[in-house]
DNA sequence: GAGCCCGCGTAC
DNA sequence: GACGTACGCGGGCTCG
């Protein structure tokens, strides 16, 4: 049985530090260190571990300092510039990752890695080794033969004799004479000079070596060849000299002992997490936890200990595990608790009443403010806590939000990701720990014991990562003053909920129906078939291809016809199905969206909906509302008007409603400190009838309803970052006139136009741009080179920062006004943010003292440098709001 | 049947 | 390619 070969790897790692570092785009940790060039040589290394299994392998380093070939001529690689600062930078990272990985390394002074491998392969294949170049330099070729082969992973390139044959013509070692011919400009090998590649390997194919063909010389027809030959024969023979590998190098290495060790995980998972090679890390496979007994508490006894433990560190991790529904209804099955890094401990919820004395004993910890509680979610434990008796005090570090504050558009804030992140570890889920697809909730004691005391220990592991990191960042004041003050203020809103007029919307619900299925009857009659109305697809190939209207644009997939209601609008006129269509539309968005939704998400046991604000998504530092989205509901036109009727205070009570006017304009007036625009607000100018003026170029008196339209439009298009076709789009005008209004807008708003600029600016230079109150957004696009990626993350920089202003004050505001409301003494309560607006609900008799605090309260939270406006509404229910206690009346 | 993407539409 | 920030529906596809 014939033995299988031995197999010596030589990779050939200077070269792939440059390859790696031009190969790939200028990627930077989040300290800004610059890292390419290491996740490049990394992941090519990992690959060949990975694909190749080494037994035996070498990594081959260039000797630092000059050769023996600088000594034949003073000017090889003389023309190389220096290393690049930002190569320079990632060689102590790479080294770092080398060595953890444990591979052995050979470097010998005076000669280049080529002339080591070269001796090596030229040893290898004396003591029977095959051998596996890992290179991309097509320096080395010539030492491809039998049982020696060339690869390089990044490319996926793999040389062999035939392969060299078949792209050359050529045996490998006949490129050396090639080379010689043609010469190398990156190493300043002169070659001869006038021949290239191409006649170069033409002459060598014919003449196979650079001596036989000086010899022969007087054999080749073209004279210009010729005389440039037997001109610059000597610059030939020297390139030859220069560019043949010396496969002699006097080094004393034992092959047999180029084994890879077993790697430092630990180090590397370390590594990986300060340079943030996230994808590396997880694949690392770093996981929390083995699978295996987890602490139980089962008595009186552990929770004594445990409790003790708490009060002696001072510190709680906590994770309820829980259903899917909103903390204020859903199921507890349990609560995973941490005290310190590496203890941990799971307290079941179970009937009986044993357990329930425990849960209760348990309470009175988690209220207790001296221990700093730490967690996941602390909102949903906050409100869960409420509902079982006592509040959780101590609210300290809620470790999605510190990680949103830190960079809120990096990845979706879990934990699973800050603990890959910010530790490089692997959270499993409970379907990797049940195996299948299951919930928390439905986890075996056993398993959720795992899954949640080890979200509770890596939070708690996680928060003083974070905190410092906040105060390093100039964050921890947004922290501790604004954002988690707010979570406690966003619980009590969602525990209160809003109560739904279900009847009412039942019945709205089955008025939708009944009209849907008379649109639904004429629009069949229309397209002479059934169809289903609501597929874009089957409605795409009815209007199309069956009616034959005319199509207007394809989707963005560019995969369908459109049928969006722009689509359907213009085809109005060519026939009645398309009216009847967006009729259809809009009802079934109304009942699906809303009407039916909304039901399903009501609290039998109080006819109420509690939302779920979430606080660290939305990339400016806006709020989100989800399970229902109660910051969407409809408001425009006639139907949606009457989803909002649905929403209804308790007897005896009124809805409220508080909305700043034009906040975002005013926080662009404030930051530009544009004088017109600041005169304006501060004269309390209608801004879009000045806008309007400004565009049309005509007095503020004869601007008609119509101009005042479209300066809006111009308005938001400048808050958006809108481009001048994006404008002409808009507002249904040429190009020429849209870039007419832009240009006319800039040069009366001139300050505006310069502080847009300047905003942009400080992106491209700082990486990030931040709000009044010192939140901040990264912008790492910012400088793409390809232009769409790059426009695109200019106009989010440019919202940015007035977006998340807006939501910076509205958020400081909602704290004032729960605090302004109690002092005095009022019991109106805030149930909706919809990002400029706030709604209460408040009793009848309170109302016009409840107004005077929520308008002076949100209108002084903030001095810019323009006043904020609130204008205020009442209603008997949120569809039929009416102005209120109008300024100065 | 679960999970995902697409097209679309609602809000500020 | 062209307007920022969200959430969520139904259709339709893939995968098991």
């Amino acid at each position: 049985m014939a033995t299988h070969p031995r197999v010596l790897y030589l990779i050939d790692i200077s070269s792939y530090f440059y390859r790696a570092f031009h190969a790939l785009p200028p990627l930077s940790n989040s300290r800004g260190l610059p890292t390419n060039a290491a996740y490049g040589v990394t992941t090519m290394l990992l690959k060949v571990l990975r694909e190749r299994q080494p037994e035996h392998l070498a990594l081959v380093f260039d000797a630092k300092g000059p050769t023996f070939r600088h000594d034949l001529y003073k000017e090889y690689k003389a023309h190389r510039p220096p290393m690049p600062e930002a190569l320079v930078s990632q060689l102590p990272y790479i080294r770092k990752i080398i060595d953890a990985l444990n591979l052995p390394s050979l470097v010998y002074e005076g000669y280049e890695a080529d002339d080591l491998i070269g001796t090596l392969v030229r040893r290898a294949r004396d003591e029977g080794y095959e051998v596996e170049i890992i290179s991309g330099d097509k320096d080395l070729l010539p030492l491809v033969q039998d049982g020696v082969d060339m690869w390089d992973p990044m490319k996926e390139v793999r040389y062999d004799p035939a392969a060299i044959r078949e792209k050359y013509g050529l045996a490998p070692q006949e490129l050396v004479e090639v080379r010689a011919l043609a010469g190398d400009a990156s190493d300043n090998i002169p070659g001869v000079p006038g021949i290239g590649e191409k006649t170069a390997l033409k002459l060598i194919a014919r003449f196979h070596t650079l001596e036989n063909l000086l010899a022969h010389v007087n054999e080749i027809k073209e004279k210009a060849v010729r005389g440039r030959l037997e001109e610059h024969a000597e610059k030939a023979r020297l390139s030859r000299r220069l560019t043949e590998l010396d496969t002699q190098v006097p080094l004393e290495v034992d092959l047999d002992a180029l084994q890879p060790g077993p790697p430092d995980r630990e180090e590397l998972r370390r590594l990986f997490v300060e340079l943030d090679f996230s994808k590396l890390t997880k694949d690392l496979g770093f996981d929390t936890q083995p699978t295996g007994s987890c602490a139980l508490v089962a008595g009186p006894e552990d929770l004594d200990r445990l409790i003790q433990a708490v009060r002696e560190t001072g510190e709680m991790g906590l994770c309820f595990v829980t259903g899917e529904q909103h903390p204020v209804m859903a199921e507890i099955a349990g609560l995973g608790v941490a005290w310190r890094p590496e203890e941990a401990a799971y307290i079941p919820r179970e009937p009986g009443e044993s357990n329930r004395a425990l849960w209760e004993k348990l309470a009175a910890v988690w209220a207790e403010a001296s221990a700093s509680k730490v967690g996941p979610d602390l909102k949903a434990a906050l409100i869960l806590t409420q509902r079982v008796g006592q509040e959780l005090q101590g609210i300290t570090g809620d470790i999605l939000l510190a990680s949103y504050l830190l960079n809120p558009a990096r990845y979706e804030q879990t934990l699973e990701n800050a603990a890959l992140h910010y530790l490089g570890l692997n959270l499993r889920g409970p379907r990797e720990l049940a195996g299948r697809p299951t919930t928390a909730a439905a986890l075996e004691p056993d398993l959720a014991c795992q899954y949640s005391a080890t979200r509770a220990e890596v939070a708690l592991r996680l928060w003083p990562l974070l905190k410092k990191e906040l105060e390093e960042e100039g964050l921890w004041e947004l922290y501790s003053k604004l954002e988690l003050p707010l979570l406690s203020t966003l619980a009590r809103m969602e525990a209160r909920g809003i109560r739904l007029d279900q009847d009412y919307l039942r019945r709205f619900g089955q008025e939708l129906e009944t009209s849907m299925l008379r649109l639904e009857r004429e629009i069949y009659e229309l397209a002479g078939e059934e169809f289903l109305i609501q597929s874009p697809q089957q409605l795409g190939r009815i209007l199309f291809e069956k009616m034959h209207l005319t199509p207007q644009k394809k989707t963005r997939g560019k995969t369908a016809y459109s049928t969006d209601m722009e689509v359907l609008q213009s085809l109005a006129t060519e026939s009645p199905i398309a009216a009847k269509v967006l009729d259809y539309r809009s009802m079934g968005k109304l009942k699906s969206t809303y009407v039916d939704a909304l039901l399903k998400l009501v609290n039998p046991a109080t006819g109420r909906v509690h939302t779920t604000f979430l606080q660290s998504v939305a990339a400016t530092g806006r709020l989100s509302s989800r399970d229902p989205n109660l910051q969407n509901i409809p408001v425009r036109g006639e139907l949606g008007g009457q989803i909002r009727q649905a929403f209804v205070p308790d007897p005896g009570r009124v809805f409220l409603s508080a909305d700043y006017s034009q906040m975002e304009l005013r926080i662009l007036a404030h930051f530009s400190e544009d004088p017109t625009l600041l005169k304006a607000f501060q004269d309390q100018i209608d801004i879009h009838r000045q806008t309007a003026a400004v565009v049309f170029g005509i007095h503020p008196e004869l601007v008609t309803s119509e101009m005042r339209r479209q300066a809006k439009v111009v308005n938001f298009g400048i808050i958006y970052g809108m481009s001048g076709f994006g404008l002409a789009k808009q507002l249904g005008v040429g190009n020429r006139i849209a870039n007419e209004f832009i240009q006319r807008y800039f040069a009366k708003y001139a300050w505006v136009k310069a502080y847009l600029e300047g905003t942009l600016e400080e992106a491209r230079q700082r990486g990030w741009v931040t709000t009044l109150l010192g939140r901040r957004r990264q912008t790492p696009q910012i400088n793409s080179s390809n232009r769409i990626v790059r426009q695109e993350a200019e106009r989010s920089a440019i919202n940015t920062p007035l977006q998340g202003t807006a939501a910076d004050i509205i958020k400081k505001a909602m704290l004032e006004v729960e605090t302004a409301l109690h002092e005095a003494g009022l019991s109106g309560q805030m149930l909706l943010q919809l990002h400029d607006e706030l709604l209460f609900e408040v009793d009848r008799s309170e109302l016009a003292d409840t107004a005077r605090v929520v308008r002076r309260v949100m209108e002084e939270v903030v001095r810019l440098k323009v006043p904020l406006t609130v204008d205020l509404r009442v209603g008997e229910n949120w569809g039929e709001m009416n102005p209120f206690a109008a300024r100065g009346s």
